[in-house]
DNA sequence: ATTGACAGTGAACATCCGTTTATGCTATAC
DNA sequence: GTATAGCATAAACGGATGTTCACTGTCAAT
């Protein structure tokens, strides 16, 4: 494909900004006030031009009926391929993990990229609608989604661990010489939570809030 | 909203399936064409009943130039095939929108499907990093990145509002005989912000964190 | 020096396309 | 009965919009 001017990659771009923008193309005299020309005969070369060069498509006479060929927001970044990943919502766990058959406790799905959930895909992941306010001090509220991934946490992680049979959220404190426990982030529920069994299910990586 | 007639919903489907199939609104005398009226002013019936009832908005006089409000498809679907959407990450937006070419305040992109973002696809959408503590009451954090919609505002939505060129999150009260004004979410910066000239440039609908 | 690609002005032209003002028909509601 | 809403035809109007022709200028390559 035929390199484009300076220029012509302006237009192009302004096109598709315009779409993207108002959901329709431009007029020719919308383009031609964007540029600063004073003819829309301007904006005709330039898109004959787009055209020879086959990044765009138009329907002759028609008005506002564009069609790009080539889409210049994909080419400009190299962007890495973001990896998109689906995994399941449970309101609660019960004990373990449910079966993969029995998808007892899911709710729903999400999907995200792996980046922004901060997970990788070698390892399972998960996420959990949180209940309560225990950890309301780091921003995690009730309704609040949490990705957790499964991987053994390390001290001040928040953790989704199991404890008398319901899973929540807590820190993960383990220090040298003492033995591991579980503290709520919350002013107003200091207590902490020393667990002699401890049943971490995962690590919580993001959280996601509907506003 | 208004129920819509049976006809009313075909015109309408009609134009979404124009939109869907070649990219560009169709113009009157195409939906005159598709359902075999005989006059022009048949269709101009049926859209000026579509935006009475509020699914779609026009530009009076301009060409191929609708507005779609109210997606048919999204509300038929249950919901199975999660619909994924890929939306631009910025840093901050300097003046209106970074044009089609200079990608400017563009830090990278994520991938979430639009039911756990909250947003509609025939919205343009964008991410935005929080920097600042101005919407920590609401667990809003330095480093969030919230995922915001392009849309009118209402009372109470948080905004992404541009003030003095800075791009900044805060709670938009419009209460009935004043003029609306910006308000932030922090006991620590009470202030409220009243502000002459009010560019908000869409309503945020869900943050995600990493932990 | 000449050619050709690129960028633009200026003005007319021909549709494309939304708008308006009529009129008529069928239901349903009061 | 008499509104009222939905649906449609018919024709003309005018602004919006794409198209074309003629002309000017710059810059790099041949």
């Amino acid at each position: 494909m035929k390199e484009l001017t300076f220029r012509q990659e302006e237009v192009l771009g302004y096109i598709q900004l315009h779409m993207r923008e108002n959901g329709t193309w431009p007029s020719f005299r919308e383009i031609e006030a964007h540029f600063g020309f004073k003819s829309t005969n301007a904006v005709m070369g330039h898109l004959k031009a787009l055209e020879r060069k086959g990044y765009i498509s138009r329907v002759p006479g028609q008005a506002r009926t564009f069609r790009i060929n080539f889409d210049l927001n994909e080419e400009h970044q190299p962007l890495e391929a973001l990896d998109v990943i689906e995994i399941p919502i449970y309101g609660s766990i019960a004990a373990g993990f449910p079966d993969g058959v029995e998808t007892g406790g899911e709710i729903g799905r999400l999907q995200i990229d792996t980046e922004t959930a901060g997970i990788r895909r070698s390892r399972r992941s998960f996420a959990l609608r949180v209940r309560g306010e225990s950890m309301i001090d780091v921003g995690i509220f009730d309704g609040d989604t949490v990705i957790v991934e499964q991987c053994p946490p390390r001290d001040g992680d928040i953790v989704a661990a199991l404890i008398d049979g319901e899973t929540t959220l807590k820190r993960f404190i383990n220090r040298p010489g003492r033995s591991p426990y579980l503290k709520a982030e919350n002013r107003n529920f200091p207590e902490l939570h020393p667990v002699a069994e401890l049943v971490v299910q995962g690590v919580a990586r993001a959280v996601v809030r509907n506003l």
